[in-house]
DNA sequence: TTCCTTATTGCAACTTTTTGCAATAGCATA
DNA sequence: TATGCTATTGCAAAAAGTTGCAATAAGGAA
């Protein structure tokens, strides 16, 4: 549980707390490494932090992403699930059979630069999820 | 209504029907033009149509969205909204105030050539939204 | 027009997510 | 180490979204 505890610092310069929910959730998603749902998280965390309730875990969750700490994406079922922030990347996912890869967000890095000028907008996440066939599934169409 | 009929042929050449349910929804959509929340569906659709579920609402949007007549997007409170289907597009949003814009797709071509040959995947959905701060908020950092 | 197949709906029960509020507990300060 | 401010949590109730199943009705065929 020490990886969580590193991240208190970030949170108590931003006048915010470190608490064992908080640590428990970066915990659970540190370890876990892959998208989670809130419920897949709330069970994880349970185990460790006898007590804490599903309310906490979409607050939390709500909240770490707010603050960069995790990440949250949009898999096409309507649900948001969550992971650690580590590299910047994004997904494409097929619509058929749900396969998934990662894209590097190096690819997309030149399109942010015109997406920014073009709109004077400044672009803050990184981590979209672009939906199609998969190879496979485009044969058997 | 009669704008709601012509979807009709689409539905039934793919082996479906049209119904008093699909004809009222497309038709609030058709009219608003913008993104609306399946209550606001429901609300609106309920008007036309006394009687509709938001059971049916919820089942006839991802439907129409499967077919290609309404699009859906992840508007960032972590909620579904839908709007009929027109020209490809996408969106900028502000993570501080709410504003939006919309970016054509045009902008997003050639990325959607890069990611396909790059993945093999064939990319299917044009409606993706980008976070990031509006060029007021930008200033009050 | 009538009949028949089966796609579609409504209902009821259930799961997931959100919200207001009072009680609790980090942690900065002394 | 003790104190106080207020960020954070848990609880309970509500809102949003999903699912199984029996009844209904669209629309092709006769
Ligand atoms: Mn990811
Ligand atoms: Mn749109
Ligand atoms: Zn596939
Ligand atoms: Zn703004």
């Amino acid at each position: 549980m020490t990886c969580a505890a590193d991240y208190a610092p970030q949170l108590r310069a931003r006048g915010y707390r470190m608490t064992p929910q908080r640590m428990t959730i970066l915990h659970v998603l540190h370890h876990s490494g892959k998208h989670l749902s809130p419920v897949d998280i709330y069970e994880q965390a349970r185990k460790e932090l006898h007590g804490i309730t599903e309310t906490t875990v979409y607050r939390t969750l709500e909240f770490l992403a707010e603050n960069g700490l995790v990440r949250s994406a949009h898999m096409g079922n309507g649900h948001l699930v969550y992971e650690i922030a580590r590299h910047e990347h994004h997904h494409i996912k097929c619509r058929n059979c749900g396969s998934e890869m990662e894209v590097d967000h190096a690819l997309l890095a030149k399109l942010y630069r015109q997406l920014e000028s073009a709109s004077g907008y400044r672009l803050t996440d990184s981590h979209v999820t672009f939906f199609g066939l998969c190879p496979d599934c485009q044969k058997g169409e």
